[in-house]
DNA sequence: CATGAATACAACCATACAGTTGTATCGGCG
DNA sequence: CGCCGATACAACTGTATGGTTGTATTCATG
């Protein structure tokens, strides 16, 4: 299976409009890769290119059905890098706290 | 001010440790360049380009104080890509229900 | 108001990436 | 079995990126 999930490729990865669009059509798990290329104004060898990026990163697998091998989004890989903007807002919260806990200490201070 | 909140360059500002590292320590909103430089086995001009592409991002803004230039994270930017993954998983959520309506059609039929 | 700390920018190198075209492999089906 | 629909891969081009060193700018402060 080869399932890696690295943050920096899942990042790198959605961060072309092609790519996104792809994620977002690959949630329903339908179509495979020529039906994808159909979309997008460039050849189909670089659709398939953007296919295997978003592959590497684990956002993306491929099953196959019949002659065709359809593509499928991985929300697993979506919520990786979901968690980590989480964490993010996480410590954001955190300061924002730790800031209102100086005002308070401030405030009873001048009191 | 130039601030684009580019969702293409918010991700690819994302997708390197070093730069997710400046906007987690920069949340605080204390340190300078050249403290955040100190940080990493870089060169000074290195990073000072990672916090270059985060600014360009949106990820990040500047202020002048005293002599140093502070740089803090600009949580919009953060905000803006986990927009997106909700909406991904929406459109996930939404395939669930469509699959679960699907199955409940096919026992009504079947009975 | 001159000096030096802090930041910015330019030029350069190596490597990675998005796109192209062309060829090769793979596997279902007549 | 053999064809062909569907996918994969290789080689090449232009351009972007991450890193370096060196020089220029800026501005707080003594």
């Amino acid at each position: 299976m080869s399932f890696a999930l690295d943050v920096d490729r899942v990042f790198a990865a959605l961060a072309d409009p092609t790519r996104r669009d792809i994620v977002r059509r690959a949630i329903d798990g339908e179509e495979g890769v020529a039906e994808l290329a159909g979309h997008y104004p460039m050849s189909f060898a670089a659709v398939q290119k953007h296919i295997a990026v978003l592959e590497r990163s684990g956002l993306v697998t491929k099953q196959r059905i019949g002659r065709r091998k359809v593509v499928r989004t991985n929300v697993e890989g979506l919520r990786v890098a979901r968690r980590l903007l989480d964490r993010y807002e996480d410590l954001w919260r955190g300061r924002l706290n730790r800031m209102t806990d100086l005002i308070t200490h401030t405030k009873e201070r001048k009191k």
